[in-house]
DNA sequence: TAGAATTATTGATCTATATCAAGCCATTTT
DNA sequence: AAAATGGCTTGATATAGATCAATAATTCTA
Protein backbone atom coordinates (compact mmCIF):
# COMPACT_ATOMS: atom_id res chain seq x y z
CA UNK A 1 0.00 0.00 0.00
CA UNK A 2 2.66 2.25 1.09
CA UNK A 3 4.97 1.65 -1.87
CA UNK A 4 2.26 3.47 -4.04
CA UNK A 5 3.06 6.24 -1.95
CA UNK A 6 6.46 6.10 -2.57
CA UNK A 7 6.28 5.53 -6.26
CA UNK A 8 4.77 8.65 -6.79
CA UNK A 9 7.39 10.76 -4.55
CA UNK A 10 9.72 9.35 -6.14
CA UNK A 11 8.03 9.92 -9.88
CA UNK A 12 7.19 13.23 -8.86
CA UNK A 13 10.30 14.45 -7.38
CA UNK A 14 13.05 12.95 -9.70
CA UNK A 15 14.41 11.75 -6.89
CA UNK A 16 14.19 8.40 -4.83
CA UNK A 17 13.44 8.93 -0.86
CA UNK A 18 16.06 7.03 1.55
CA UNK A 19 14.16 4.45 4.11
CA UNK A 20 15.07 6.62 6.81
CA UNK A 21 13.03 9.88 5.03
CA UNK A 22 10.46 7.58 4.20
CA UNK A 23 9.93 6.20 7.55
CA UNK A 24 8.52 9.71 8.68
CA UNK A 25 6.06 9.59 5.45
CA UNK A 26 4.88 5.88 6.70
CA UNK A 27 4.39 7.59 10.10
CA UNK A 28 2.27 10.28 9.27
CA UNK A 29 -0.36 8.11 7.35
CA UNK A 30 -3.27 5.48 8.17
CA UNK A 31 -5.39 3.52 6.02
CA UNK A 32 -8.74 4.12 5.42
CA UNK A 33 -11.35 1.77 3.22
CA UNK A 34 -13.99 3.56 1.74
CA UNK A 35 -16.92 1.30 0.04
CA UNK A 36 -18.92 2.49 -2.99
CA UNK A 37 -20.47 5.61 -2.28
CA UNK A 38 -18.99 6.45 1.29
CA UNK A 39 -18.48 9.72 2.00
CA UNK A 40 -14.98 10.82 3.21
CA UNK A 41 -16.13 14.43 3.34
CA UNK A 42 -19.60 16.39 4.31
CA UNK A 43 -20.57 19.88 3.11
CA UNK A 44 -20.30 22.23 6.06
CA UNK A 45 -17.57 20.66 7.82
CA UNK A 46 -14.26 21.38 8.23
CA UNK A 47 -11.99 19.38 5.61
CA UNK A 48 -9.16 18.15 8.43
CA UNK A 49 -7.47 15.55 6.11
CA UNK A 50 -4.99 15.46 3.14
CA UNK A 51 -5.29 11.89 1.15
CA UNK A 52 -3.84 9.89 -1.33
CA UNK A 53 -5.42 7.13 -3.48
CA UNK A 54 -4.05 3.63 -3.30
CA UNK A 55 -6.94 2.70 -6.04
CA UNK A 56 -10.27 3.08 -6.47
CA UNK A 57 -11.98 6.26 -7.88
CA UNK A 58 -13.54 9.32 -6.06
CA UNK A 59 -15.55 12.65 -6.61
CA UNK A 60 -15.47 15.94 -4.96
CA UNK A 61 -18.89 17.80 -5.58
CA UNK A 62 -21.10 20.88 -4.51
CA UNK A 63 -24.72 20.45 -4.71
CA UNK A 64 -26.67 23.65 -5.40
CA UNK A 65 -30.02 25.10 -4.66
CA UNK A 66 -31.83 23.01 -7.44
CA UNK A 67 -30.22 19.96 -6.14
CA UNK A 68 -27.77 19.89 -9.32
CA UNK A 69 -24.22 18.93 -8.43
CA UNK A 70 -21.41 19.91 -10.04
CA UNK A 71 -18.29 17.94 -9.82
CA UNK A 72 -15.06 19.94 -8.83
CA UNK A 73 -12.64 17.11 -9.21
CA UNK A 74 -12.07 13.19 -9.62
CA UNK A 75 -9.52 11.19 -8.09
CA UNK A 76 -7.99 8.08 -8.81
CA UNK A 77 -4.85 6.17 -8.07
CA UNK A 78 -2.07 8.03 -7.35
CA UNK A 79 -4.33 11.35 -7.21
CA UNK A 80 -4.83 13.23 -3.76
CA UNK A 81 -7.89 13.86 -2.49
CA UNK A 82 -9.48 17.19 -0.17
CA UNK A 83 -11.01 20.23 -0.24
CA UNK A 84 -7.53 22.53 -0.51
CA UNK A 85 -9.53 25.87 0.74
CA UNK A 86 -11.21 24.41 3.74
CA UNK A 87 -8.09 22.64 4.91
CA UNK A 88 -5.94 25.69 4.98
CA UNK A 89 -8.03 28.07 6.03
CA UNK A 90 -9.86 26.03 8.46
CA UNK A 91 -13.45 26.54 6.78
CA UNK A 92 -16.26 24.65 6.33
CA UNK A 93 -16.54 22.97 3.04
CA UNK A 94 -19.22 23.23 0.54
CA UNK A 95 -18.12 20.28 -1.05
CA UNK A 96 -18.98 16.90 -0.56
CA UNK A 97 -16.34 14.07 -1.16
CA UNK A 98 -17.30 10.20 -1.99
CA UNK A 99 -16.21 6.91 -3.19
CA UNK A 100 -17.23 6.08 -6.89
CA UNK A 101 -15.59 2.71 -6.86
CA UNK A 102 -14.54 0.92 -3.25
CA UNK A 103 -11.58 2.46 -2.54
CA UNK A 104 -8.34 2.36 -0.42
CA UNK A 105 -6.70 5.55 0.86
CA UNK A 106 -3.52 6.84 2.55
CA UNK A 107 -4.77 9.64 5.13
CA UNK A 108 -3.18 12.26 7.12
CA UNK A 109 -4.06 15.60 9.08
CA UNK A 110 -2.85 18.92 8.89
CA UNK A 111 -0.58 18.54 11.95
CA UNK A 112 1.48 15.67 10.72
CA UNK A 113 1.52 16.75 7.02
CA UNK A 114 3.27 20.03 8.37
CA UNK A 115 5.47 18.14 10.98
CA UNK A 116 6.43 15.67 8.16
CA UNK A 117 7.34 18.74 6.10
CA UNK A 118 9.70 19.72 8.18
CA UNK A 119 11.23 16.40 8.90
CA UNK A 120 11.33 14.78 5.18
CA UNK A 121 12.87 17.56 2.20
CA UNK A 122 11.26 15.55 -0.72
CA UNK A 123 8.14 15.43 0.94
CA UNK A 124 8.39 19.03 0.96
CA UNK A 125 9.40 19.00 -2.38
CA UNK A 126 6.69 16.71 -3.54
CA UNK A 127 3.85 19.23 -1.84
CA UNK A 128 5.15 22.32 -3.80
CA UNK A 129 5.42 20.61 -7.26
CA UNK A 130 1.64 19.34 -6.63
CA UNK A 131 0.23 22.52 -5.83
CA UNK A 132 2.42 24.13 -8.64
CA UNK A 133 1.11 21.48 -11.08
CA UNK A 134 -2.60 21.48 -9.42
CA UNK A 135 -2.67 25.41 -10.58
CA UNK A 136 -1.38 24.72 -13.72
CA UNK A 137 -3.93 22.04 -14.59
CA UNK A 138 -6.64 24.05 -13.00
CA UNK A 139 -6.35 27.81 -14.74
CA UNK A 140 -5.97 25.29 -18.22
CA UNK A 141 -9.30 24.12 -17.25
CA UNK A 142 -10.73 27.83 -16.03
CA UNK A 143 -9.62 28.42 -19.93
CA UNK A 144 -11.16 25.41 -20.95
CA UNK A 145 -14.51 26.32 -19.73
CA UNK A 146 -14.94 29.90 -20.44
CA UNK A 147 -13.60 29.19 -24.38
CA UNK A 148 -14.79 26.07 -25.85
CA UNK A 149 -18.30 24.85 -26.62
CA UNK A 150 -19.64 21.68 -25.38
CA UNK A 151 -17.44 19.27 -27.92
CA UNK A 152 -14.33 21.16 -27.04
CA UNK A 153 -14.87 20.79 -23.39
CA UNK A 154 -15.13 16.73 -23.82
CA UNK A 155 -12.38 16.74 -26.57
CA UNK A 156 -10.15 18.77 -24.19
CA UNK A 157 -11.15 16.30 -21.04
CA UNK A 158 -9.88 13.17 -23.81
CA UNK A 159 -7.14 14.64 -24.57
CA UNK A 160 -5.96 15.87 -21.11
CA UNK A 161 -7.64 12.90 -18.79
CA UNK A 162 -8.79 9.31 -21.16
CA UNK A 163 -8.24 8.01 -18.21
CA UNK A 164 -11.23 9.76 -16.39
CA UNK A 165 -13.58 9.23 -19.54
CA UNK A 166 -12.89 5.41 -19.18
CA UNK A 167 -13.54 5.50 -15.46
CA UNK A 168 -16.62 7.89 -14.59
CA UNK A 169 -19.75 7.74 -15.64
CA UNK A 170 -21.03 9.69 -18.37
CA UNK A 171 -23.46 11.55 -15.82
CA UNK A 172 -20.46 12.89 -13.89
CA UNK A 173 -18.27 13.78 -16.68
CA UNK A 174 -21.07 15.94 -17.98
CA UNK A 175 -21.23 17.51 -14.68
CA UNK A 176 -17.47 17.98 -14.36
CA UNK A 177 -17.12 19.49 -17.84
CA UNK A 178 -20.33 21.99 -16.97
CA UNK A 179 -23.17 20.16 -19.54
CA UNK A 180 -26.28 17.89 -18.95
CA UNK A 181 -25.83 14.67 -19.37
CA UNK A 182 -27.85 14.56 -22.39
CA UNK A 183 -26.05 16.97 -24.06
CA UNK A 184 -22.54 14.84 -23.42
CA UNK A 185 -24.35 11.95 -25.16
CA UNK A 186 -25.12 13.91 -28.12
CA UNK A 187 -21.71 14.85 -28.36
CA UNK A 188 -20.40 12.00 -28.25
CA UNK A 189 -22.67 10.28 -31.29
CA UNK A 190 -21.57 13.18 -33.43
CA UNK A 191 -18.05 12.43 -32.88
CA UNK A 192 -18.06 8.74 -32.91
CA UNK A 193 -20.00 9.85 -36.73
CA UNK A 194 -16.99 11.66 -37.62
CA UNK B 1 9.57 50.82 -5.22
CA UNK B 2 10.51 47.46 -3.98
CA UNK B 3 9.02 48.49 -0.74
CA UNK B 4 6.03 47.14 -2.22
CA UNK B 5 7.29 43.62 -2.84
CA UNK B 6 8.84 43.91 0.68
CA UNK B 7 5.45 44.64 2.04
CA UNK B 8 3.84 41.96 0.33
CA UNK B 9 6.38 39.41 1.15
CA UNK B 10 5.43 40.58 5.28
CA UNK B 11 1.80 40.34 4.67
CA UNK B 12 1.29 37.06 2.71
CA UNK B 13 3.57 35.22 5.28
CA UNK B 14 3.17 37.66 8.49
CA UNK B 15 6.25 37.48 9.14
CA UNK B 16 9.10 40.60 8.45
CA UNK B 17 11.83 40.17 6.42
CA UNK B 18 14.82 41.07 7.55
CA UNK B 19 17.30 43.34 5.33
CA UNK B 20 19.84 40.91 5.25
CA UNK B 21 17.36 38.31 3.64
CA UNK B 22 16.13 41.50 1.56
CA UNK B 23 19.39 42.19 -0.09
CA UNK B 24 19.03 39.17 -1.82
CA UNK B 25 15.53 39.82 -3.04
CA UNK B 26 16.83 43.07 -4.29
CA UNK B 27 19.66 41.57 -6.33
CA UNK B 28 17.41 39.06 -7.90
CA UNK B 29 14.87 41.90 -9.57
CA UNK B 30 14.65 44.49 -12.52
CA UNK B 31 12.47 47.10 -12.80
CA UNK B 32 10.57 47.32 -16.07
CA UNK B 33 7.95 49.89 -17.11
CA UNK B 34 5.47 49.38 -19.23
CA UNK B 35 3.11 51.73 -21.54
CA UNK B 36 -0.85 51.36 -21.63
CA UNK B 37 -0.69 48.33 -24.63
CA UNK B 38 2.97 47.41 -24.45
CA UNK B 39 3.34 43.18 -24.36
CA UNK B 40 5.27 41.57 -21.75
CA UNK B 41 4.77 38.37 -22.98
CA UNK B 42 3.61 37.14 -26.96
CA UNK B 43 1.59 34.29 -27.57
CA UNK B 44 4.46 31.26 -28.73
CA UNK B 45 6.88 32.43 -26.71
CA UNK B 46 8.21 30.96 -23.45
CA UNK B 47 7.83 33.17 -20.30
CA UNK B 48 10.91 33.25 -18.67
CA UNK B 49 10.13 35.31 -16.30
CA UNK B 50 8.24 35.89 -13.31
CA UNK B 51 7.07 39.81 -12.56
CA UNK B 52 5.23 41.47 -10.08
CA UNK B 53 3.54 44.59 -10.40
CA UNK B 54 4.24 47.73 -8.29
CA UNK B 55 1.58 49.50 -9.84
CA UNK B 56 -0.62 50.05 -13.21
CA UNK B 57 -2.94 46.71 -14.42
CA UNK B 58 -2.09 44.19 -16.43
CA UNK B 59 -3.90 40.98 -18.18
CA UNK B 60 -2.81 37.54 -19.50
CA UNK B 61 -5.21 36.60 -22.54
CA UNK B 62 -5.77 33.82 -25.32
CA UNK B 63 -6.62 34.66 -28.84
CA UNK B 64 -8.67 31.78 -30.05
CA UNK B 65 -9.10 30.90 -34.11
CA UNK B 66 -12.19 33.22 -34.57
CA UNK B 67 -10.05 36.09 -32.80
CA UNK B 68 -12.46 36.15 -29.70
CA UNK B 69 -9.73 37.03 -26.87
CA UNK B 70 -10.45 35.31 -23.48
CA UNK B 71 -8.58 36.31 -20.66
CA UNK B 72 -7.29 34.16 -18.45
CA UNK B 73 -6.10 36.43 -15.53
CA UNK B 74 -5.96 40.01 -14.55
CA UNK B 75 -2.83 41.61 -12.59
CA UNK B 76 -3.15 44.95 -10.91
CA UNK B 77 -0.73 46.37 -7.39
CA UNK B 78 0.70 43.85 -5.62
CA UNK B 79 -0.26 40.73 -7.90
CA UNK B 80 2.11 38.49 -9.86
CA UNK B 81 1.88 37.97 -13.60
CA UNK B 82 3.23 35.32 -15.74
CA UNK B 83 2.44 31.87 -17.55
CA UNK B 84 3.04 29.75 -14.94
CA UNK B 85 2.61 26.37 -17.43
CA UNK B 86 5.07 28.19 -19.92
CA UNK B 87 7.40 29.59 -16.98
CA UNK B 88 7.84 26.00 -15.71
CA UNK B 89 7.87 23.72 -18.13
CA UNK B 90 9.84 25.85 -20.74
CA UNK B 91 6.86 25.10 -23.29
CA UNK B 92 5.73 27.61 -25.31
CA UNK B 93 2.88 30.02 -24.20
CA UNK B 94 -0.47 30.05 -25.53
CA UNK B 95 -0.87 33.12 -24.34
CA UNK B 96 -0.06 37.36 -24.14
CA UNK B 97 0.35 39.15 -21.61
CA UNK B 98 -0.07 43.10 -21.96
CA UNK B 99 -0.45 46.35 -20.29
CA UNK B 100 -3.83 47.53 -19.44
CA UNK B 101 -2.67 51.12 -18.09
CA UNK B 102 0.76 51.77 -17.78
CA UNK B 103 2.37 49.98 -15.29
CA UNK B 104 5.72 49.72 -13.43
CA UNK B 105 7.05 45.90 -12.79
CA UNK B 106 9.47 44.09 -11.04
CA UNK B 107 10.80 41.03 -13.24
CA UNK B 108 13.14 37.99 -12.64
CA UNK B 109 14.05 35.03 -14.15
CA UNK B 110 13.96 31.17 -13.71
CA UNK B 111 17.18 31.16 -12.72
CA UNK B 112 17.54 33.94 -9.76
CA UNK B 113 14.12 32.52 -8.39
CA UNK B 114 15.28 29.68 -7.78
CA UNK B 115 18.85 30.57 -6.46
CA UNK B 116 16.11 33.03 -4.36
CA UNK B 117 14.39 30.35 -3.25
CA UNK B 118 17.63 29.23 -1.44
CA UNK B 119 19.00 32.04 -0.23
CA UNK B 120 15.79 33.41 1.30
CA UNK B 121 13.70 30.83 3.37
CA UNK B 122 10.88 33.67 3.28
CA UNK B 123 11.23 34.17 -0.43
CA UNK B 124 10.53 30.16 -0.18
CA UNK B 125 7.68 30.67 1.88
CA UNK B 126 6.13 33.59 0.33
CA UNK B 127 6.26 31.49 -2.94
CA UNK B 128 4.34 28.42 -1.76
CA UNK B 129 1.70 30.43 -0.22
CA UNK B 130 1.35 31.57 -3.15
CA UNK B 131 1.03 28.64 -5.20
CA UNK B 132 -1.39 27.31 -2.74
CA UNK B 133 -3.81 30.35 -2.73
CA UNK B 134 -3.39 30.76 -6.50
CA UNK B 135 -4.89 26.88 -6.77
CA UNK B 136 -7.35 27.57 -4.57
CA UNK B 137 -9.02 30.57 -5.67
CA UNK B 138 -8.51 28.98 -9.01
CA UNK B 139 -10.22 25.90 -8.21
CA UNK B 140 -13.20 28.33 -6.97
CA UNK B 141 -13.19 30.36 -10.59
CA UNK B 142 -13.64 26.56 -11.91
CA UNK B 143 -16.87 26.25 -9.97
CA UNK B 144 -17.92 29.71 -10.72
CA UNK B 145 -17.73 28.98 -14.85
CA UNK B 146 -19.29 25.18 -14.43
CA UNK B 147 -22.51 26.48 -12.37
CA UNK B 148 -23.29 29.77 -12.12
CA UNK B 149 -25.33 32.04 -14.54
CA UNK B 150 -24.21 34.99 -16.29
CA UNK B 151 -25.51 36.98 -13.39
CA UNK B 152 -24.25 34.85 -10.92
CA UNK B 153 -20.88 34.98 -12.57
CA UNK B 154 -20.59 38.64 -12.48
CA UNK B 155 -22.26 39.08 -8.72
CA UNK B 156 -19.69 36.52 -7.80
CA UNK B 157 -16.80 38.40 -8.95
CA UNK B 158 -17.77 41.48 -7.54
CA UNK B 159 -17.68 39.61 -4.34
CA UNK B 160 -14.30 37.89 -4.74
CA UNK B 161 -12.20 41.12 -6.68
CA UNK B 162 -14.49 44.34 -6.66
CA UNK B 163 -11.11 45.78 -7.89
CA UNK B 164 -11.24 44.87 -10.60
CA UNK B 165 -14.63 45.72 -11.44
CA UNK B 166 -13.52 49.12 -11.06
CA UNK B 167 -10.34 48.89 -12.77
CA UNK B 168 -10.95 46.87 -15.98
CA UNK B 169 -13.27 47.94 -19.37
CA UNK B 170 -16.64 46.22 -18.99
CA UNK B 171 -15.69 44.15 -22.24
CA UNK B 172 -12.92 42.91 -20.96
CA UNK B 173 -14.82 41.70 -17.15
CA UNK B 174 -17.10 40.10 -19.97
CA UNK B 175 -13.80 38.04 -21.67
CA UNK B 176 -12.92 36.72 -17.92
CA UNK B 177 -16.14 35.42 -17.06
CA UNK B 178 -16.62 33.43 -19.99
CA UNK B 179 -19.46 35.62 -21.54
CA UNK B 180 -20.31 38.64 -24.25
CA UNK B 181 -20.08 42.41 -23.22
CA UNK B 182 -23.90 42.60 -24.47
CA UNK B 183 -24.73 40.07 -22.09
CA UNK B 184 -22.65 41.71 -19.27
CA UNK B 185 -24.26 45.20 -20.15
CA UNK B 186 -27.81 43.66 -19.59
CA UNK B 187 -26.94 41.90 -16.44
CA UNK B 188 -25.71 44.92 -15.29
CA UNK B 189 -28.53 46.94 -15.90
CA UNK B 190 -31.00 44.43 -14.29
CA UNK B 191 -28.99 44.30 -11.47
CA UNK B 192 -29.16 48.15 -10.61
CA UNK B 193 -33.11 47.87 -11.09
CA UNK B 194 -32.86 45.50 -8.22
C1' DT C 1 -10.97 71.14 -29.01
C1' DA C 2 -12.12 68.39 -33.02
C1' DG C 3 -11.91 64.17 -34.80
C1' DA C 4 -10.76 59.36 -34.18
C1' DA C 5 -10.89 55.40 -31.67
C1' DT C 6 -12.58 52.65 -28.10
C1' DT C 7 -16.17 51.15 -25.09
C1' DA C 8 -21.01 50.66 -23.67
C1' DT C 9 -25.90 50.30 -24.56
C1' DT C 10 -30.03 48.71 -26.72
C1' DG C 11 -32.94 46.14 -29.94
C1' DA C 12 -33.89 42.27 -33.09
C1' DT C 13 -32.86 37.78 -34.15
C1' DC C 14 -30.58 33.22 -33.82
C1' DT C 15 -28.60 29.10 -31.83
C1' DA C 16 -26.29 26.02 -28.69
C1' DT C 17 -27.51 23.94 -24.93
C1' DA C 18 -30.93 23.14 -21.19
C1' DT C 19 -35.09 21.15 -19.87
C1' DC C 20 -38.79 17.86 -19.97
C1' DA C 21 -40.29 13.32 -21.01
C1' DA C 22 -40.21 8.62 -22.34
C1' DG C 23 -38.15 4.23 -23.19
C1' DC C 24 -34.22 1.10 -23.01
C1' DC C 25 -30.21 -1.30 -21.10
C1' DA C 26 -27.39 -3.12 -17.62
C1' DT C 27 -26.55 -3.94 -12.91
C1' DT C 28 -27.61 -4.67 -8.43
C1' DT C 29 -30.86 -6.13 -4.92
C1' DT C 30 -34.47 -9.07 -2.97
C1' DA D 1 -36.01 -14.45 -11.80
C1' DA D 2 -38.46 -10.44 -10.80
C1' DA D 3 -38.08 -5.97 -9.33
C1' DA D 4 -35.73 -1.95 -8.54
C1' DT D 5 -32.15 1.23 -9.49
C1' DG D 6 -28.99 3.96 -12.04
C1' DG D 7 -27.20 5.25 -16.38
C1' DC D 8 -27.74 6.23 -21.43
C1' DT D 9 -30.18 7.61 -25.51
C1' DT D 10 -33.45 10.00 -28.26
C1' DG D 11 -37.07 13.30 -29.38
C1' DA D 12 -39.72 17.60 -28.64
C1' DT D 13 -39.61 22.07 -26.83
C1' DA D 14 -37.88 26.08 -24.20
C1' DT D 15 -34.50 29.55 -23.08
C1' DA D 16 -30.20 31.88 -21.69
C1' DG D 17 -27.06 33.91 -23.86
C1' DA D 18 -24.74 34.72 -28.53
C1' DT D 19 -24.65 37.21 -32.63
C1' DC D 20 -25.63 41.01 -35.65
C1' DA D 21 -26.38 45.81 -36.17
C1' DA D 22 -26.86 50.50 -35.05
C1' DT D 23 -26.34 54.26 -31.97
C1' DA D 24 -24.53 56.65 -27.99
C1' DA D 25 -21.20 57.67 -24.69
C1' DT D 26 -16.51 58.01 -23.31
C1' DT D 27 -11.59 58.59 -23.81
C1' DC D 28 -7.61 59.15 -26.40
C1' DT D 29 -4.70 61.99 -29.32
C1' DA D 30 -2.99 65.33 -32.46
Amino acid sequence: MLHSLRNYINRITSSTISDEEFKYVEAAFKMKTLKKRQFLLHEGSVCKFMSFIINGAMRQYHIDDKGNEHIISFGIEEWWISDRGSFTNLTPSRYNIDAIEDTNLLVTTRDEINSLKERSPLFLKMAHILDENSFIASQKRVEATISYTAEEKFIYLMETNPVFVKRFPQNMLASYLGITPETLSRVRKSLLGK
